[in-house]
DNA sequence: GATGAATGAGTATTCATTCAT
DNA sequence: AATGAATGAATACTCATTCAT
């Protein structure tokens, strides 16, 4: 019993509660640091270009760390994915909300869209350079996208809103192609084209390829 | 003198022109299956998950005959990617010839693409299907597309005859992103949509996207 | 109080220092297996006629584990090279710091090279075998020492102290190949000459060549 | 019968005796081209940094040829060796026998030798490169001159003639050991030393060595 | 939780040699 | 005798993943 004591009075410093947050904190530090290289890294290299042991040692950990995070390297790639997908959504709903009528929410979220990827080139890199291996894992994410046009065109179709001539499900993988290609390209080298260029270009052609003529 | 007939004909056979072609035509065979072989697998699963033993596999010769006919893995790719392009691009040309106006030919290039990529799934998925490693090989084929879109476009706008509003770069990427990721979306599933379908919503976005409003 | 020694104890074995130290200790026993390994194998087939998964084998490691101590095969042929030419200058330099005239530093010299040679057979297969392609590595031994025996020529000649009439650099060539080729042939089969006819002949040889008729 | 008679009238321009000699001229044209080339790049490369392709591609043939020559790349380059060896030992007995005495003797074969080296880099490059493969093979050649220096040498220890404190064996191999190293070296940049040099330097040496003090 | 040494299957590539023509 | 396409074993080197400490 009294051996046991001393430990008790250290830990006592301590509530279990405080310990464990404190575990936790360090644990989401190496997680986020992991993360953090790995988005570097894939931004540079591609999926399968970049090793563990690069991550590992970019994030300052051991290599075997780098499992007691992310069962592999597509899960962390994944992760990364989903918050970057998460992080513009939520840019692109709130640029949305804010305009009055249907082109002003075009060329807003577009807006949007575009400043993100101005802002986050390293992200852009990855959720925009179309990369089979790392499409298996983030084809969700354009798909994800398509999905949601061709459903908001679906339901303004049903409205009348729009020009029903176009087939939903074909005209959002257009678009989504070519969103993706054009900041794909513009984010490699963005002295390509101003950013007010790419706003305008991207937006007129949404707007004339999805009014009536 | 009858009699000296199957003499040179036995000799026919042993003149270095035939030996030659005899062998030309072996090396040639191989070489084909090996081609044939390229296509059937980086179809399937992209570039860098196909190795050279499986694509020697697949045409039934040794590992090492593979090298005998090409350098490495990436010169196999890109000698399918430049055949595939160059025979999409006689047909596009050919289709494009026989149009009368602007949106005809607009309308007879888009059907002789997707009349392509119907006929030749496996090329299409290697052109369309966008994968980084291929994409070092096979970016010129998107970007000298895009490149010609955007000429185009620019002798267009000189002489008045398109909207100037659109910036050409940027347009030019859109629409190759456009084109690229419907075929892909379509090639890979082509119940997704009728043919006539993707055929008619590529050609009208393609028209009120270049045309003055 | 005496429980909590046991416990000191055990949390010893966790520190950092003391892990770290394991891990080293570890790491540097299975390096010091590949070097042994190595300087077997080189000795008995020379550098080519070795791969890699026979050192490994030989260590009793993975065939991947080379490659966590050595960048490749050169490399690890360097460092036995190395290794070997430290010590066996050490020999020589500590034997001829006991030498009071030049007769007797040249004996003392050849009888602790010789003597090294006894000692160290695998080593002198390694460093006096030759080998074109460990030459590329080892000749800066062979060079180093003929190098050094130049200098100290023309250093003599300067001072007059021995005949000038041959040509250093000849000189320390042949003086270098003699020993070595003596030495290789020796080491193969010891018995063909006793230790001390070698070193006697080797030594007069010296002197009868250096000195002044 | 009368088949065969346009054949034998062909035939009859040449007798049997001179078609055989005219396929032999061709058959041993063709073996001289293949030596030919594999001096050429066993003298810039070494024995196995060069590939039977490389040496038929050389020689202008097809690869297969190779085979119907040789029965392997080492018993090509054996052939050259040793038709290396026999030149050069024709060249020095041939120096030897005009000397009237001993010392001019060493100097008339030291003079042949470096003639020889002089005139035939490639072979000497091949003949006293120190390579560990070509030393298999080519071991005998120096081994040779080591056996034929001890018998004289043995010899002339019996008549009295030389200083019997040397060992013939050792002192055999310390010379060829000389010999090769320093004409290896000179033969690598021959800028290194002059000729006349590199002559008196052996020539004393030999002599020093060899005679009694 | 973290470490980092070790694993070993996987992959590209080479090249001596054979053999049908 | 010559050809040259084909073979396939050999070999260097990589890297995702494991596990004892």
């Amino acid at each position: 019993m009294e051996v046991i004591a001393p430990t008790h009075s250290r830990e006592a410093l301590r509530t279990p509660a405080v310990r464990e947050s404190a575990a936790a904190r360090s644990r989401a530090a190496t997680r986020g640091r992991l993360l953090s290289a790995g988005r570097n890294l894939f931004a540079q290299r591609g999926l399968h270009r970049v090793t563990t042991h690069d991550i590992a040692r970019m994030a300052g950990v051991a290599s075997g760390t780098f499992y007691l995070h992310f069962t592999d390297k597509r899960e962390l790639f994944r992760e990364i994915a989903h918050q970057s997908v998460a992080a513009l959504q939520a840019r692109i709903a709130s640029a949305n909300a804010g305009a009055s009528d249907r082109a002003g929410a075009v060329r807003a979220r577009t807006e949007a869209l575009v400043a993100f990827v101005d802002e986050n080139r390293e992200l852009a890199r990855i959720l925009f350079s179309a990369d089979t291996d790392a499409a298996a894992v983030e084809s969700d994410v354009l798909n994800a996208l398509a999905a949601s046009i061709a459903d908001t065109r679906r339901q303004q179709a049903a409205e009348g809103s729009v020009w029903t001539a176009l087939d939903p499900a074909v005209l959002s993988q257009a678009l989504v192609g070519m969103l993706a290609r054009v900041l794909a390209w513009w984010v490699e080298d963005p002295t390509r084209a101003s950013r007010e260029t790419v706003v305008d270009t991207l937006t007129r052609i949404q707007l004339s390829g999805t009014h009536p003529v």
